[in-house]
DNA sequence: TATTACTCCGACATCTTGTCGTAAGGGCGC
DNA sequence: GCGCCCTTACGACAAGATGTCGGAGTAATA
């Protein structure tokens, strides 16, 4: 099966937890409704079910309070968002995508000079 | 404004656009649902009607039978899509994203090279 | 004129998404 | 023990997106 979405409510309490892991549901309610009416609450609590259910957070139900963190990593999410991009677009490959980010001149050379790094460094065998 | 979205459905339809320039409605149909039913025709005349809305297709009226044809490219769907995943995850940066392929080993040592030759050919100017 | 083919668009059923309300439970102070 | 407060669990719902169909209108062709 594909993987399941995140929505935009969704991502933002995903964007939280990468950010710092192990949040209370009552502290991510702080974070994403600082202007707190009142009953949010069930909002965040509704939006922790659903990711747990797609198996992107996991809760620790140790204590009363439970703590959540992110199961699904950042780069992990990004991997997969990557190469679906990837297979739809491109047959699988990737050198297309940048190829025309460079075109575009969306990639500053600062980018590029650490693109060219992280390649290099992986290619230690020369040809 | 941010993009509108393309759809499953929406695109299948541009997908088979971005390999065959101008076909006819009935045309994409046929490839689209080949099966026929019978009354698919409206359902795509809908796809198309949505992804003109959207500015995605361009459709020449100066016949009766009307020709389609892309007008947003993959590469700048591509791109969209890319800068929007990199703003969502990385504040705006590439680097990460390859940096995480590479150690999953998802993009092959052919498509390393080939990576390696764009970014090359895009620098130019002295460091 | 009858037939055929195509465009246009209203209508719907289904899903997803974000939101709230509320029931149920556990701990703590009195 | 009795409330009180905080939390979890979850049903419900409105709004929007999506894929689909059908039928009205129109133009070409025989």
């Amino acid at each position: 099966m594909k993987p399941a979405p995140i929505a935009k409510a969704e991502m933002a309490v995903m964007i939280l937890l990468w950010k710092r892991a192990r949040l209370t549901a009552r502290e991510i309610r702080e974070e994403l409704y600082p202007d707190e009416g009142k009953a949010q609450h069930g909002t965040v609590q509704r939006l922790l079910q659903r990711l747990e259910n797609k198996g992107y957070v996991e809760r620790d139900r140790s204590l009363p309070v439970h703590f959540f963190s992110a199961e699904l990593s950042r780069e992990t999410y990004a991997g997969r968002q990557l190469e679906s991009l990837a297979e739809t677009l491109t047959a699988g490959s990737f050198a297309p995508l940048i190829t025309h980010l460079m075109e575009e001149k969306k990639i500053s050379r600062e980018e590029i000079d650490r693109i060219r790094a992280i390649l290099k460094s992986g290619q230690e065998k020369e040809s």
